[in-house]
Order: structure tokens, then C-alpha cells, then sequence
DNA sequence: CAAGTTAAGTTGTAGGATGATATGTATCAC
DNA sequence: GTGATACATATCATCCTACAACTTAACTTG
């Protein structure tokens, strides 16, 4: 559990840094789609690394379909409505402006998709659901084991929608979320002690349990706009007083 | 030595197929996190491939933070949680029942975006979508050029919402569907005529203007539904039909 | 026994060689 | 001159070997 860090704290190869270099250049523009890259060899002679570098970094390029390379002709860039992942760039988790975005897509996602999880959760699921929310249950503060238990818990009533899609979507978001609240914490030491609001949770819970999909919806929406707040994030959503 | 993948047409190169293979034994739990992969040289002995092939597919997992490499040590699983990356299995996107779930999460994405987007558009994003709602306007059936258009109208009010996140992601999922009917269209001639309705188009574009968070998102969520409809997915939403 | 040294194993990088594929060019028959 | 075939070139795909950097464990030595 505690080599997380270890992670995050990622050595650059230079694999890696070709990688970004290229990167923020189609982001940037300067290679526009359906521009050709430079050959691997011109590529590898001004980064001064060798091939090797080179294939490795347009490997990770053309697996996010930023890229696509043609034997025999050279490496093409690829509209950006082509892309075939995801990525959330590490840097910008840092900037609590989009920590504020995030909890918003997240309320978005899981508002609804705890409507779903009420009207098909099974006993199992709610079995699961239960046992997240005994292990935080105790717990006032935030520490390692609650956050765990907390995500856990969102990420069993994604799973209980029986949508992998949800599922995935959502545990990816809040697990952005919970990175970008760990560097708020290195910077702004107040954030130390946050609370985790148990009541909300279990208010959620038996919405799920009674089978209310607007109840759970609610406490869903309310859950999480409490959370952004206790970590200083006012969510200026449309529906914030819907009297649901 | 071995040959044989070469002589195919293959779109799919080798490293793909070494990502992907140790991918599913780590999605399937094969490899459990925290476990130490087989060394380069024991996984290009495996393969039958150079340790060149292994490392490039290595590198795809490692930028999607399904693996960390540890020089000296080795590579090892890291836990669900730290994925950088949503990748989504094109393969996958064949299965009309993961269409239906790709609807099902564009539904909720979308329609509180249109909430959102008209309490916050501004004028230039009005134009915007007003441009790409004109370039449909004419046709009634789906051709390439009404699809992108499409898209476009969808990815500008995403945009209106003022949240790169909401964007990137609603972007993302509606790409995805777009080559899921591209996919089915290719086995089932049946969808090759499929009408665009212009008329639910239409309805957002003046709740947008109207800056009426509920009516957009009753409108979005209306067409979404008959979108799937048209391709023929049920969607089997808890809001169907709720009184908005 | 403790501390430093060495050896082995693994990933990171370099560089060259060969096969596969697309494109342009030159040659040759007519 | 025109068209088709063969050749040459450029580029990616893969393979191979070698060495550097790093970690671990065994070994040596005082």
C-alpha cells in the first residue's frame, strides 16, 4: 500500500520524454492532422538517443491512436476524434481549477448512475456495498484505509449499475480525484484533516436499499458535492438546490 | 525463425499482440497486482519475439500505469487504481450489447452537460453549435459528412460547458459508438439507412438558447434515446419517461 | 562478525543488420 | 511516345548483440 508513492514519483526514460515531446507538439498544433512525423532516424538524430528510444515512445503515441505508422512510408498523425484512450496528464491534477472539474464530471457520472444502481442492484451487490461502508464506518478522519474504503464504496454502486463502461469511467474519475486531492495536501497542510461524512454515505446506501432511484440520485448529488467542499471546492452545478 | 504472423496483412503488430495478451492475464487477475512479471528475456523466449518487441509493448502498459519497471529489478503489476489511461478494446465495440452500454453512459454524460451548457454557453459557442446544426440540416439520411456534423454538434455543446474534462469525455464515448455502428453497419446492411432527426437537434439548440437547463437536458436525453433507437438499441434507462 | 567487494541478474540504451512494404525511376518492348 | 515491367530507394518492422546502470545476494577479508 504505501509504495503508491514510489509510483507517482515516476523516473523519466527517455522513451517517456520523446513520448511528451511528441505529444505536445500534435496537442499543440504544430503537427496538424495527417502531417507526417519526421523519420525514426532524423527523430533519433535530434534527440541524439537511439532508435530503440524512438520506437518506444511512438509505440505508446500509436497505442492512444494520436499516431498511426505505415510500413514503408512513415508515421502519420490521426485526427483527434480517432484517439482510442484517455489520459489525464499527471501535471495538471496539481491545479485545483481542475480538481473543480473533475468533481463535477464525477457528480455528473455518479448522480445518475446511482439512479441505475438502485433500480438493478442485486443482494451481492449490496453485500459489497455494505461491507465498504463498515470499513470506514468508524472512522472520522481521512486516513489511507477510509479513502480506500470511500472509493471502494462508489466504485461497488458503479459496479452495481451492471455497466462496465460506468464502471470504468467512474473509478478512473475518482481515482484522478483522489490523486489530485494527495497533491493538495503535500502543498496546502490544512486539507489535513478532512472529515469523511459517514451519514452521507449511509444515506445513500439505503436509498439503494429501498430500491429509490431519485432518492439515491440525491443523496448521490449531495454526497459529493459535500466532499468537494470539505476539500475547498465550491461546485457550481445547475442542479445544486434541485428539490429532488 | 517464426514467420508466420508476418505473411497476414496485419494491421496488428507484434508488439500489439504481446500488449494485449499480458493485458488480459493482468485484467484477468492472472496477475495479481503488486506480482513481478517474467524478465524480458524469459517473455521474449515465450513469444517467440525479439526482447525489442517485448520492451515496445511493455512501454504501452507502463504509460497506461498498468505496469511500473524498476531498473535492476523488474516489472511489476500496479494496482487498478493507478491506470492513467482509459483504453477502450475496439474488439469490444463489435458487441451490440456494449454499444447499448456506450449509449447508456453517453446518455447520463450528456444530458446533464446540456443542463449545464445552458446556464453557461456564450454567444460564440451558440454559433458554433448553430454551424454544425446547419450542416445537417439539409440531409435526412446518414451520410459521412452529416455524421461528422453529428459529432460536431455534440462535441460544441460539450465544449459550451466550459469543462475541458466533460469534453474530452463526451468526445471520447461518442467516438466510440461511432465506430460501434460502423461496425454493424458493416454486418447488417439493415442500418445502412438510418435518419438523422433534425427536429431533436433542433429542440436542444433552442433550449441552449433559451438558457432552460431543464429543457436542454430533456431534449438531449430525448434524442439520445431515439438515437439508439434508430440503430436499434433500447435503452433501458430509469428516466425514460419521467416527467421533465 | 562486520564491512566492503565481487558477481550475477535485470532493465535501459545504443547501434547495426535484415525483412517487408510503398513509392518513385529507369529501362525496354511495341 | 506509351505502357508495362524491373529496379532502386525510403521507411517501418523485427531481430540481434553489446554495453551501461542498477539491484540483490553471495563472498571475501580484516
Amino acid at each position: 500500500m504505501k509504495q503508491r508513492l514510489a509510483a507517482i514519483g515516476t523516473v523519466e526514460t527517455l522513451p517517456h520524454r520523446v513520448a511528451a515531446f511528441l505529444s505536445r507538439e500534435i496537442e499543440s498544433g504544430e503537427l496538424n492532422t495527417g502531417a507526417r512525423l519526421p523519420t525514426e532516424q532524423e527523430l533519433s538524430e535530434k534527440f541524439g538517443v537511439s532508435r530503440n528510444v524512438v520506437r518506444e515512445a511512438i509505440a505508446q503515441l500509436r497505442a492512444d491512436g494520436m499516431i498511426e505508422a505505415r510500413q514503408g512510408i512513415g508515421a502519420f498523425v490521426l485526427a483527434p476524434e480517432q484517439r482510442a484512450a484517455i489520459r489525464i496528464d499527471r501535471e495538471a491534477l496539481k491545479d485545483t481549477h481542475n480538481m473543480e472539474r473533475l468533481f463535477e464530471l464525477r457528480c455528473i457520472l455518479e448522480a445518475e448512475s446511482a439512479a441505475l444502481a438502485a433500480t438493478r442492484r442485486g443482494k451481492e451487490h449490496l453485500d459489497s456495498i455494505k461491507a465498504a461502508l463498515d470499513r470506514m464506518g468508524g472512522e472520522e478522519r481521512w486516513e489511507e484505509g477510509s479513502i480506500d474504503a470511500d472509493l471502494l464504496f462508489h466504485r461497488e454502486i458503479a459496479r452495481a449499475t451492471g455497466n462496465s463502461y460506468i464502471h470504468t469511467f467512474i473509478s478512473f474519475v475518482c481515482e484522478q480525484i483522489r490523486q489530485s486531492i494527495h497533491y493538495a495536501r503535500l502543498t496546502n497542510p490544512l486539507h489535513d484533516l478532512v472529515e469523511i461524512n459517514v451519514g452521507e454515505h449511509v444515506r445513500i446506501y439505503d436509498a439503494l436499499v429501498a430500491g429509490d432511484p431519485e432518492a439515491a440520485e440525491a443523496a448521490m448529488r449531495a454526497h459529493i458535492i459535500g466532499a468537494a467542499n470539505r476539500v475547498g471546492v465550491k461546485l457550481p452545478l445547475s442542479k445544486t438546490g434541485g428539490a429532488k
